[in-house]
DNA sequence: TTAAATACGTCTATTTTAGTCGTAGATAGA
DNA sequence: TCTATCTACGACTAAAATAGACGTATTTAA
């Protein structure tokens, strides 16, 4: 559950192999499809998406390829998956302005404001997190933790039988 | 993306239906489908779920149902999302303990790191939010976001094109 | 004994995600 | 100018996850 999406790993993928190199130095698809395994095509249109968003510069032709243009820190992982996947939507009656592809419960459902409040409150942790610290790995534990042994309890369970 | 799994909308729809009964009131799934129109066979399996797991008690045969026997402040929206769907797994090579179900990129990856990072946050939040606190909709902000406006800059875009 | 409920294994349909194909266009260098 | 090598992108197919249905057994109050 939960599961992130594969076309945000392969941007992170590539975001982490770009930020290695100097300056200047382009990165080819093909490049990190050798690197990595990952599938040329997909991992392509990423990048195209990153670079159609300003985080990428991308150069054509023979000797071309992709530099990173924009200062990680000032990316989130919510922008980053909104780059790749369009707007987080939590649940079907988000979002949907009209009719078109509402749920079709909403009329009596009694829970769309806790949707509503996990949905904000889920965008708020992905908006705060940005891609460099991510990248970076000093993403220990945001230490706001230690007064949430209380619901620790049930914690310890096995899956659904 | 990121979408709330359905599974755990009956169950959210289920606990807040029953909390507003007076205690020792027994609710049939019946009931809940015909309040809120969700499919009675899955209806049943996740309250079901939530009996095994002890969060409500079941009473078979003829009036019966079902009847919350848990403290809500102490059931974390991470533990009912796994009472329901098992543990959470943010990527491929998470809890795949041998060969099986691994990731086919994991000897080449350079980003298990900062999944990991990722996965640890995001069940940390999970973990932090009750499920009464969800239900009860006083889940305005966690307020920890005003050092935030560093990142809000790329935060308005489009979907991929 | 019967009606109404939970319990649960299995199956099918739908939707979402992952990955491929084919082609067009840019550009450096021979 | 020609060619190799790259990006750009629309359309398509395959695979997997999710959502839901069917059938049947079991429990229990009236
Ligand atoms: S179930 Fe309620 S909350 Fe979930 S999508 Fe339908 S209306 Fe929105
Ligand atoms: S891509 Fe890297 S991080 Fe994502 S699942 Fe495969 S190994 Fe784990």
């Amino acid at each position: 559950m939960n599961k992130i999406n594969r076309k945000v790993e392969y941007a992170l993928i590539g975001l982490k192999h770009m930020r290695g190199k100097p300056p200047g130095e382009l990165t080819t698809v093909k490049e990190l499809t050798l690197h990595y395994g990952c599938p040329f095509e997909m991992t392509s249109r990423v990048m195209q998406n990153l670079a159609q968003k300003g985080v990428l510069r991308s150069e054509q032709g023979a000797y071309g390829g992709y530099q990173i243009t924009k200062d990680l820190n000032r990316i989130s992982f919510y922008d980053l998956m909104a780059m790749i996947l369009g707007p987080m939507a939590v649940a079907k009656c988000m979002h949907s302005s009209e009719l078109e592809s509402a749920c079709e419960i909403r009329e009596t459902c009694n829970i769309v404001s806790p949707v509503q409040t996990l949905s904000r409150r889920l965008a708020e942790f992905y908006r705060d997190l940005t891609v460099a610290e991510l990248l970076d790995g000093r993403g220990g534990s945001t230490g706001k933790n230690l007064k949430s042994s209380v619901v620790a309890e049930a914690s310890m369970m096995a899956e659904p039988t």
